[in-house]
DNA sequence: AATGAATGAGAGTTCATTCAT
DNA sequence: GATGAATGAACTCTCATTCAT
């Protein structure tokens, strides 16, 4: 626990000071990279004081900490809503590849955290690593997937996505090509062609869909 | 005329020291990262004095990209050479991954620079990108492959194979899994299935072997 | 809105650090002269941690500016307490060139300072020459200066001034001589002979008198 | 002496870098101040090696002293040629202030060397003030200057024409405005005012004339 | 003599972190 | 709790100087 126990009547206050030095790290992290993050940079985004972000935080490689958990229970909740709400696990791949895509242009700040973390902290690489592998492990349960347990697919699939987040955020390409990565992605996982692009409109449209 | 005939001069020694410097900055950007990186400790690490280092390159700045150029000239030049040595752009394309994952463990330090740098620095990013996406071309255009051509392939392919040498760098994975990568990547070009398998044994042998 | 209600907060220590530092730069400059001034040497003198410095002043040369600020200000206030206290242009410029000269004795720190600002920074040495300027321009139009209006005049009683604070921060002339340099001062103006002892005996008093 | 016995043969060549060392000097000064002179900066603007700066001043100093030392030669070599060829006292102070004023327009490195070196070098300064010194004793000698012997009158016509220089170099004023300097010195020197005219007209002429 | 690579001290600047208020 | 001044280590870069060739 790092929060100290707040005093009674301030919870609100504090709360949304934490907020904003996370959403200023974010802003940072997606603009300048890892090494542009800064305690005092951040709490002058933030709107605070120096002393402020070390009443929250206590050193700067927590804050990264908590940005990449931040980060990485967004993407685990809308993968267990989407684990919910859609049977078919290749529909569900094509929609989580989908929807990252998506949010290079929704959110960018946090798309480009996204990607910047998964490069830089191997923890937070490992537990998106263990998302991927789990969606791979139900389609090959359910034998939608033709494809050998491994983590070479588990890298094919997540690193596939990353780039193609990457060129998003770079304006190297356009979320036109978005489709064309997930027609990719469900072909190397080995579902039957004729069925991929039904499966990807129906994902598109699903992806673009707020929770 | 204004200047005085340069003497021979110690270009044995200066080479010698600028190879150390960037072998030490190598090696630097595999353990610690990019941030990791500084003058200071590049020198020490080379054996040299601080101010040795600015002598051979003007700032923290033109020794990445000293670095970066090394590292992809090194790329660059093995695909060159694997253009002229094999025909088929499908075999080509299986050994030139394999080449890279295959260095993680030749040369982990090259290899982890050339993941590092990928995802640092864009204009390293787009340098590898083009091979990536002239051996695509090479392939659509010889037939070999059933892809449309796009900036998703050139991703898909290099997202690919970045992500599964991190995973051999970090050493979550094996290299026994490196064939799997590469059948993988075989598929998603579109390359008939009965062939993948002979494709990928001939490539494992041929990216063992030093040029 | 954004920012939160600042506490009232340090102004006092603020301000106490900042004067010490000052203080420090015009002894620095006075002792070592412009090149004798580093952010790290001041610190140190002014008894306080480097970081400190740069808390206070963005970089070095913003510091050069706060003290040419500080000298260059206190002149000027002087000046324009002159004016209102003695109405004869003469007098005026006889005091204005005593006063400079008496602080190479009660604050060589000072006087030092303004003599390296007034050569080594064109910014200052154009503000001080804005001063005698007005104070030539105000005697010629009360017609008690015989002389043609033009940088030439003011050039010559600035340097005079000059050169002759140097000589006695130096140590080659003593303050004796001052009364000296005003007679010269007032002469080429050309204010009448007859005139000038008197002028002269008047303003040594005012000049020692503090205001 | 400075200068190692030279191999028989190379005096030459050795002299030839020497002085292309002092003038790369002199440009430096003038161009940026007596902080921006380096060792380095100078081999290379004259076209050797840094050794080579070394093999003819031990120290940054001494090329300094040696600099001061030709640039002071040059001025007392004038003047003494000027001692010989022009025997009123005060026809050669006014041609010894006009020569440096014209300085600034036909030679700006060593103009601008020259009121750097007066500012920064104490030794230098006293050279230049031992000149004028004695160029006003010459005068009171001989009853063409009407003024008390003293520090005063040479601070201030020393201090008057280098601040001119100053302001030629800076570009603050013209060179026409040279003759009202000269004017002002001789007044202030105590030269009959009706004198004064003809005597700078003459000495306008002479200084403009290369020895 | 000239060369130029190497050296290391020192200057400017940033930043994580502490702490008195 | 928030504030922001102070701290000092670390970093980038420059430069006087040395010395092997």
């Amino acid at each position: 626990m790092t929060t100290v126990q707040p005093t009674i009547g301030y919870p609100r206050k504090r709360e949304r000071t934490r907020r904003r030095l996370l959403r200023a790290g974010l802003t940072s992290l997606a603009d300048r990279g890892p090494a542009g993050i800064s305690a005092g940079g951040i709490a002058t985004a933030a709107g605070v004081a120096t002393g402020t972000f070390y009443n929250h935080f206590p050193t700067v490689d927590d804050f990264f900490d908590a940005i990449a958990n931040q980060v990485g229970q967004g993407v685990e909740i809308g993968q267990a809503t989407l684990t919910e709400i859609e049977h078919d696990p290749a529909t569900r791949v094509a929609i989580g590849v989908l929807q990252l895509l998506h949010m290079a242009d929704t959110d960018p700040a946090s798309a480009s955290a996204f990607v910047t973390l998964a490069a830089a902290r191997p923890d937070f690489r490992a537990r998106v690593r263990t998302i991927v592998s789990d969606a791979i492990a139900d389609g090959v349960e359910a034998r939608r997937f033709d494809i050998e347990v491994g983590s070479a697919s588990t890298d094919v699939v997540l690193g596939s996505t990353l780039q193609s987040m990457r060129s998003l955020i770079l304006g190297e390409t356009t979320h036109a090509e978005a489709a064309g990565v997930a027609r990719l992605v469900l072909r190397l996982l080995g579902v039957e062609p004729q069925e991929i692009d039904a499966i990807v409109n129906q994902a598109m449209t699903a992806a673009a869909t707020p929770i």
